[in-house]
DNA sequence: CTGATAACACGATATTTATCAGTTTTTTAT
DNA sequence: ATAAAAAACTGATAAATATCGTGTTATCAG
């Protein structure tokens, strides 16, 4: 089922393209081709916030989140990257450091692209470049919704979001059966919506006993999304 | 007073560069010069939420907010662009509708640029185009603190942070003097802080006792800077 | 398989923040 | 200059959410 289906489109943007759909052939090959792949374990840094980029992350398999630690130490997830997208390419483009740390959220295969070879791409291909410029831009829309969500919504509000946005993200994990299974921790999840843990599994109580979803365990299966939208809608 | 020089750069990231600046002699006069001028008085709409973009706004005086409206009408101010600023090619480069919209915050002029004229110099200019994806990926940055802000941070640290924000934003408009006076209404400063307008009038007693400011009917006037930032930081 | 460790779960309480129902002051328009 | 409207401000109350303490269950390494 589409979400754009059921929501008026642009309030509803939560999503990021793959950029391996924007690469040509050609440029695929120099980007993505040859690039060595290293594998990470669940919670394994890939970089810090704060540190010098040397390149960009091809996600391969897995997933990562992209998160910020503040003073007393308390994360927020500011998103998390699925198969088929690039991490820190910001940071490279804006000629900056890092603003945030990644870790990999379940175990993860990542390629490695040196910011030269980033760069060749962008100098030899206009059209990449455009591309990319719409990414980048589709993205901010992304990112411009968010914030209207932490600064507005209601904790039960943040939380059937973040399920509904990660239902997506683990669309495609599930071999067997029909069924979206997320496999998240409920700190995760509270780092996620930005709330407190204990926050959350009250929550996934009330969403339980309403026929939205069951636990299983740390695993989540999504049984409603219609009743979990309109949780998300709620007022 | 730089903000830099006070914070660990990364983490303090809230302004975006005047496009302006990244603009070659040439593309500066297809896109800037020969464009008609327009007045907005306060309150006046320049776009809104989901229509569709025909060209993009550089704001040649006052200040525009960006925002988005809830179901029940609550305003969520996204970004407040300056003089120098563009508005609205997000949406043109993304060939998407607007996902927000803006408005005067102040009598304002603006100029329209056609998107065709837009996109013209992105074709004909490379360099353009490399500086534009430069300042994009900034922008996502510091977009992406702002994320950090609205979920982790109390109303204090916010309406705190805000009002930094805004310093640096109303820097250049007190001809006279030099203090830098936030000429907005208490029901804005709320907006973009995401918290009550009755506690944003309660916190900036708090402030006003502990000497960070003054007032002067709407007008707040920041008398220690230094105070106030600690009070972002405070935890 | 089993002990150790981490994650999950739950209730009580404290804290923060929003909402409501006003009054006073400031701003705006005539 | 003055009336009308809008914004600023106040206190009381209600609602939402975090924190704390503790028990339980799941997960993982050896």
């Amino acid at each position: 089922m589409s979400l754009s289906g059921i929501f008026p489109i642009d309030r509803w943007n939560f999503t990021t393209q793959s950029i391996l759909n924007i690469l040509s052939e050609e440029d695929y090959q120099i980007l993505v081709d040859n690039q060595s792949e290293q594998k990470y374990q669940k919670g394994d840094v890939i970089f810090r916030e704060g540190s010098v980029p040397s390149g960009i992350f091809l996600v391969r398999s897995g997933k990562i989140k992209k998160y910020k630690v503040d003073q007393i130490g308390k994360e927020q997830i500011i998103y998390v990257a699925n198969k088929g997208e690039l991490i820190g390419y910001h940071a490279v483009l804006a000629e900056e450091r890092y603003p945030d740390s990644a870790s990999a959220l379940e175990s993860s295969s990542l390629s490695f692209i040196p910011k030269e070879d980033f760069f060749e791409v962008i100098h030899r291909s206009p059209s990449f470049t455009q591309k990319l410029l719409k990414a980048l831009s589709h993205e901010f829309t992304v990112l411009a919704n968010s914030i209207s969500v932490f600064a507005q919504r209601t904790a039960s509000e943040r939380l059937a979001i973040a399920l509904i946005v990660l239902r997506e993200k683990y669309k495609d994990d599930n071999t067997a059966g029909h069924e979206i299974i997320l496999n998240i921790s409920r700190t995760d999840l509270a780092n996620i919506a930005g709330i407190a843990q204990e926050n959350v599994i009250r929550l996934l109580k009330e969403f339980k006993a309403e026929g939205i979803l069951q636990t299983e365990g740390r695993k989540i299966i999504i049984k409603d999304i219609k009743l979990l939208i309109k949780r998300a809608n709620y007022r």
